[in-house]
RNA sequence: GCUCCCUUCGUCUAGCGGUUAGGACGCUGGCCUCUCACGUCGGUAACAGGGGUUCGAAUCCCCUAGGGAGCGCCA
């Protein structure tokens, strides 16, 4: 039997980290094993279900590269199926029509929990003959005795005594079909062989066992995964920040970053940190994810990241930063090409954004020194280096505005005045970037370019002597 | 309240009866060095508590505590 999964989310927001994981352990499985991953998107309530919701989370699967095989399938184009399949209950005897009030329900529990017992429908309707044209909805027969065993590929052997299961609703009084059956009946009809999902679903799966076997299927295997905490270990919610996976894009991380970070987050494999895409696949084994939630820590998230920008291509770094570049109102086109202030850059920025911001000095000159850095470095006794630099840059031929090159000049003016290559280098590096930190100098030369750099050398000279004449 | 589940450094985790309880992030000290970062070497820090079982328990069992999920005509 070949391998199918399936993630079912309903579209009522966005894409979150939590999500995500599922259908990532959910994609990995079935590549793992060969087999196909299906998106069915779970749309039955039509008052929150949303088409922009559909497509932020069709949008984050892309991004994250989690690409299916079938679907995605909608569950409110099969509204046919599940009536056909509640029908066919019904006519079996399996399941019943029941129109109790609400009342009445709202006055049982209230009695139950009076009593300290788990609020639960009493079957009232179980051996009535209701009227199918007056208003009504229908329950499943659950079985009253005996226990159903979930054996959990993540949480092992979980036990259910059907006691403790009640006649659940399956069709609503306007005929619409609710969640567990509509689950059961595509996870059948999908020939979905492991359902991987949160875990807030396990209570659920005694009830969906028993209707499958009402209908003669036999379930399927389940896995239920964790919960995904915030940094606080409080359950993940807005107030932590970015919890939509697209929001990560925009704050400059790296999908495989993010997939990297996810993977990790209840499942290991040994010591191993860093996985690629095709080594989740090889290496993922259901039976290795954690069965206690984790919380979502950015600072690993930020380390994983960072090593993503360092270690990928610079040129699909390069491709990914362009937009960020944008933002800042800058075009990658005008001034050296991207690709190598990524390779210049790279170590030194945890995101996309970062790295946008510590490289605009490329292409722009900056609106003001960082005080710190211009206080420190453009001093009076700076003055002498950076004109002599000056003066050795200026001469430099166009095609000598070369990394070696540029370095000699640096080291030569250093030698002359017999000081450290840091009293030359430094004042010229808050000179030409604004900011006390950058890639090696004459690396940092190199990507300004010739005219930018004399002409910040000049505005720091100016600046030294007005600073001068203030004091 | 009831049912089900979870519990190793601050965080993510390895461990599957015998280990100086390992790795990673973070924090931190050194080295490298024109700055920052990277890199590199080192340090800090954990088996929730209590009972058993066993020659021997982080590992198996029970209890307690703490945490979570579910208990909808939501999914």
């Amino acid at each position: 039997m070949t391998v199918r999964t399936r993630f079912a989310p309903s579209p009522t927001g966005y894409l979150h980290v939590g999500g995500a994981r599922t259908a990532l352990f959910s994609y990995l499985f079935a590549r793992k094993h060969g087999g196909a991953f299906v998106l069915r998107i779970e749309d039955t309530d039509l008052e929150r279900s949303t088409v922009e919701s559909v497509n932020a989370i069709m949008e984050g699967m892309t991004w994250l590269g989690l690409d299916y095989d079938e679907g995605p399938f909608f569950q409110t184009e099969r509204f046919e199926r599940y009536s056909q399949v509640i029908d066919e209950l019904l006519e079996k005897g399996l399941a019943y029509r029941c129109d109790c009030p609400r009342e009445r329900l709202d006055r049982l529990r209230d009695t139950q929990m009076a009593a300290k017992v788990k609020p639960r429908y009493d079957g009232h309707c179980r051996g009535r003959e209701v009227d199918p044209d007056k208003p009504h909805v229908i329950r499943f027969k659950n079985p009253v005795d005996g226990a159903v065993v979930v054996d959990d590929l993540i949480r092992g052997r979980i036990a259910f005594a059907n006691a403790e299961l009640d006649d659940l609703i399956i069709r609503r009084s306007d005929g619409s079909p609710t969640y567990n059956l509509t689950v059961v009946v595509d996870d059948a009809d999908m020939g979905i062989t492991h359902v991987i999902r949160g875990d807030d679903h396990v209570n659920n799966t005694p009830r969906q066992m028993n209707i499958l076997r009402a209908l003669g299927q036999e379930p399927p295997r389940y896995a239920h995964v964790p919960m995904i905490l915030g940094a606080d270990g409080a359950r993940l919610s807005k107030r932590h920040g970015a919890v939509s996976v697209v929001a990560y894009r925009e704050q400059g991380y790296l999908p495989e970053a993010l997939l990297n970070y996810l993977v990790r987050l209840g499942w290991s494999h040994g010591d191993q940190e860093v996985f690629s895409l095709e080594e989740m696949i090889a290496l993922f084994d259901i039976a290795d994810v954690n069965k206690s939630a984790a919380a979502f820590n950015t600072d690993k998230l930020d380390w994983l990241n960072q090593h993503y920008i360092q270690q990928g291509d610079p040129r699909h770094i390069a491709r990914l930063l362009s937009p960020h570049m944008g933002h800042l109102g800058i075009d990658p086109s005008q001034g050296p090409d991207l690709v190598d202030v990524v390779a210049a850059q790279g170590a030194r920025a945890k995101t996309l954004v970062e790295l946008a911001e510590i490289s605009a000095f490329c292409y722009r000159d900056f609106d003001a020194y960082d005080e710190a850095a211009a206080k420190k470095h453009l001093r009076p006794v700076a003055r002498e280096p950076l004109t002599r630099v000056r003066a050795g840059l200026e001469m430099l031929a166009l095609q000598d505005w070369q990394p070696e090159t540029l370095h000699h000049v640096v080291e030569q003016v250093a030698a002359e005045l017999d000081i450290n290559m840091g009293k030359v280098a430094q004042p010229l590096r808050v000179a030409v970037v604004g900011r006390a930190a950058s890639p090696g100098i004459d690396l940092t030369l190199q990507l300004v370019g010739k005219a930018a750099t004399l002409r910040r050398i000049d505005k720091a000279l100016a600046f030294i002597a007005e600073r001068e004449a203030a004091a």
